[in-house]
DNA sequence: TTATTTATGCAAATAATTTGCAATTTTTAA
DNA sequence: TTAAAAATTGCAAATTATTTGCATAAATAA
């Protein structure tokens, strides 16, 4: 079942795909479709599950993963576990991340002053400037327990 | 050639394992000190090969690293790059980096005003809260390039 | 000092990621 | 539209970073 929503970003998947000028797989739709309807972010095997593991092969999520980060379509996420995981990138809705130290689970913190700091780093003479921010913190939840 | 410097760090790092009631090893003693007198961040076998390889196996690098992050002694840097890196966590002087994404140079940044934000995760009802923060842009050296 | 605990070295085991290569799919261009 | 060229995929094997088991050695406690 196909909800129009779905339909909608499974074009834009395509949109996207093909205005960066990579060839239009089916994998690659699937991949980067899943990351538009899903909020990560998600290591590799999380969207090779989630797309149901014979959709294709773990190689070539990491393939097209790759290629999506070297188009700026995708962005990479440290959260401390020692996997790395992606999320779609959203130029308009920039964001940052609390991720709960102990059940893990990841909330999104829609503000976000850093932008005035990166003046500072341009005045150093940087240029192309992107940041990583994330915040650790054991939630209320947990905290109860 | 020890230098006075060079020296007190070395005490320096034997109190701090003290402290934290670890046992006091050759190995500890050799690692840690190299954290307080390099300014890293550096990965597990940076440090290794920066006390010469023989002062220690690779594995008690990461054993060492481990329990020092768990003292609070260490921390854990994300660059992006699919390495891990520690450095010494210097309370006094809590800074971020700023790394060129081609040269992988890591300036310091001292200045930090991410605790003002840090007020709202509190009010979310996180506790123990701690962040990262990374830049990332090209340099003015590869720009000229 | 001797007993007990803890850490180390080494090699083997894991886990995540990358790669080579033949087969398949996608794109290009006639 | 079709054939040739280019790029991607699956699979298995190779890498790379990290962790672990276990016997030995060193550090701490009594």
């Amino acid at each position: 079942m196909k909800t129009a929503v779905s339909k909608k970003l499974d074009q834009k998947a395509e949109k996207l795909i093909k205005e960066n000028n990579l060839s239009l797989t089916e994998s690659r739709k699937n991949i980067l479709g899943y990351l538009l309807k899903n909020h990560g972010p998600f290591s590799v095997e999380e969207i090779h599950n989630g797309l149901g593991n014979k959709a294709c092969n773990l190689a070539t999520v990491y393939r097209s993963i790759a290629q999506f980060e070297n188009s700026n379509l995708v962005e990479r996420r440290y959260l401390g576990d020692g996997i790395l995981r992606y999320e779609y990138k959203d130029m308009k809705h920039h964001h940052h991340h609390i991720i709960c130290r102990i059940c893990k689970n990841v909330a999104k913190m829609k503000y976000c002053f850093v932008s005035e700091i990166e003046q500072m780093v341009r005045d150093k003479g940087y240029s192309d400037i992107t940041h990583s921010l994330e915040f650790f913190g054991v939630c209320a939840k947990c905290k109860a327990k």
